[in-house]
DNA sequence: TTGAAAGCGCTAACAA
DNA sequence: TTGTTAGCGCTTTCAA
């Protein structure tokens, strides 16, 4: 294939490579006229420069790197567009890395980054990191600027791009009691996300704020395999003390609520109300429609990747421990209200 | 930052980089205790190559990019994981692109690909895509090797991975004949996709089976702006002779119709029947449940990973004209057949 | 079995 | 304004 290389265009014009590569990257050192003529050359032998000798000679790879438990989620896909139309604008590309919920991957993914193959780096953490080390070596070595996006790590000190997860759990939890329900248990995936612990918090506070003790009972985690938590969420339903009200914290385990219900003959909303953290487009067409939490998920990954760009830009690897907070949204639907 | 580079194992160890890289890379011209003492140096001092280094000198970017319109789209996000599978047992790194069916956006990023930063390329086209000249152009340089998956170009030569659209079509349209429509609209996003002229050809010779003319007003092409093809959808469901069958070839189509017909109160599947190709799981949840045509995103993005592999292994660029076809499946609910 | 040297393609001092 | 030179970190002949 052998591409066109600075040095046949410096052979060709009878300039050194220096002079070309300045020309090309319109240096004020180049007359104009040899500029013209470089470019002109160049466009004409179709001239495009080698990714990797620059990246390697400039210690600049131009590529960023998002670490995400998964992509057939709409929030997680949502939020890659909004990296990506950050990215695309400031001309960098895009690698992908999917831990699927694995805290072992997600060390190793961190680990590659030493190869100084991305510039900077966003990330929303796995259901099962508990431990941080990885992203304090990361941190300590100055590899690479790093920004959290929704599943942010509290402990460490760099840039954190969020929803109002305390608020959010409140505020659907004090709607599943205005709604009347008694008995509201809460979906999670995690007891180590911070996201988790916060909706946790808001659900709390909202039942205490309506004197409901807090039944530890009503927590329930679920796994990473789809059909033992089908089976999981299915059994607790058929509880006789079974929930009338549910906040499932994560899109992926309604469908299994919805599903169970169905199976159990579980009117929705008469017997049991259902609000879930989602970003499903089609959740107002769902039987019932879904009560949801929405978060603004292309903002949260366009505002993640602004952050990042900007410490980029500056070329200081040191982000600021910022928090940028974006609300999320209550979308009342038939879920927990009839006839809506 | 300043990572540890061969030069200092060289220096620490008394050897040349050259025995270190050797050592490192398993070579039999390297004596086992040396690779020893080296091997355990670079552990200890957290030796991790540099990625361009070796890829500026190897030729070789471990690298594959992955091509596509969107990933906020049950198909490709699916698909996506199917890719991401296998890239990640071969250790390759998977970098994202999204075309947002812009033609322009898929012809820069093709050329982007001439600077060698991929080893190989999986894509599908773009709606807009009618001329081939772009990735023509690619081929004949022998930059990358290229499959393509899902949306292909019949015109290329390059393994191709894709579902029987024409089969599809034909088994959408038979069932939605059978269950008694008499006008079925075909909803499409462009005149120029082979999966779309297939599956429209399925959709006409199943007319053709069941002796019902052809009617080129029912030939429905929506654009890439949701709003517009709202107001469109339900423009044309509005109309006295609206149809009685909806045959949406794309996810997002089929939640306007949804809306349109709510809005409309036209009454699925009484009023009218749909089916959509869709992945979305919450498909059977939808109100009504939704008929659908799903294909195997997961398995045609892992078939088509695997062929490029195949191809990187055996170092040729030139893939055989290779045509993987995978079946799709009629699922039928309640969006054609009440109580389903 | 090891080392010296050249060079992948590009950039950045520094010199002219 | 242009050229010379050195080298980013690694691999790969070829020689020792």
């Amino acid at each position: 294939m052998d591409n066109v290389t600075i040095k046949m265009l410096a052979k060709e014009l009878n300039l050194s490579t220096a002079a070309i590569s300045k020309a090309l990257r319109d240096s004020h050192e180049i007359s104009d006229s040899t500029k013209q003529r470089v470019l002109e050359l160049a466009n004409r032998m179709n001239y495009i420069p080698n990714a990797y000798a620059g990246s390697l000679r400039r210690r600049k790879s131009n590529t960023i790197a998002v670490v995400l438990p998964e992509v057939a989620d709409s929030f997680f896909s949502l939020a890659i567009n909004g990296i990506e139309s950050v990215a695309r604008e400031k001309g960098y590309h895009v690698l992908i890395y999917l831990t699927h919920e694995s805290f072992k991957r997600e060390q190793d993914i961190l680990k590659e980054f030493q190869s100084g193959r991305v510039d900077g780096i966003l990330m929303s953490l796995t259901a099962e990191t508990a431990s941080y080390q990885h992203i304090c070596a990361l941190e300590a070595k100055n590899i690479a600027p790093l920004v959290f996006f929704d599943r942010v790590c509290d402990e460490s000190n760099t840039a954190k791009i969020m929803t109002d997860d305390f608020e959010s759990g409140y505020k659907a939890t004090k709607h599943l009691i205005e709604c009347g329900c008694k008995k509201i248990a809460v979906l999670s995936i995690s007891n180590y996300l911070s996201i988790s612990s916060k909706r946790l918090e808001g659900y709390k506070q909202a039942l205490q704020d309506h004197s409901i003790p807090f039944d530890p009972i009503n927590l329930i985690y679920c796994g990473n395999d789809a059909d033992s938590n089908y089976r999981f969420i299915r059994k607790i339903l058929h509880e006789k003390d079974r929930p009338d009200g549910i906040l499932a914290t994560v899109e992926k385990l309604t469908t299994k609520v919805y599903l169970a219900c169905r199976e159990l003959s579980l009117r929705i909303p008469d017997d049991i109300k259902i609000v879930s953290f989602s970003n499903l487009s089609a959740a107002s067409l769902l039987n019932p429609s879904l009560t949801t939490i929405t978060q603004p998920a292309f903002e949260i990954g366009k505002a993640a990747a602004t952050v990042l760009f900007k410490s980029l830009d500056k070329k200081s690897f040191q982000l600021e421990n910022i928090r940028e907070v974006l609300p999320s949204e209550l979308i009342v639907r038939g879920s927990t209200v009839s006839g809506q």
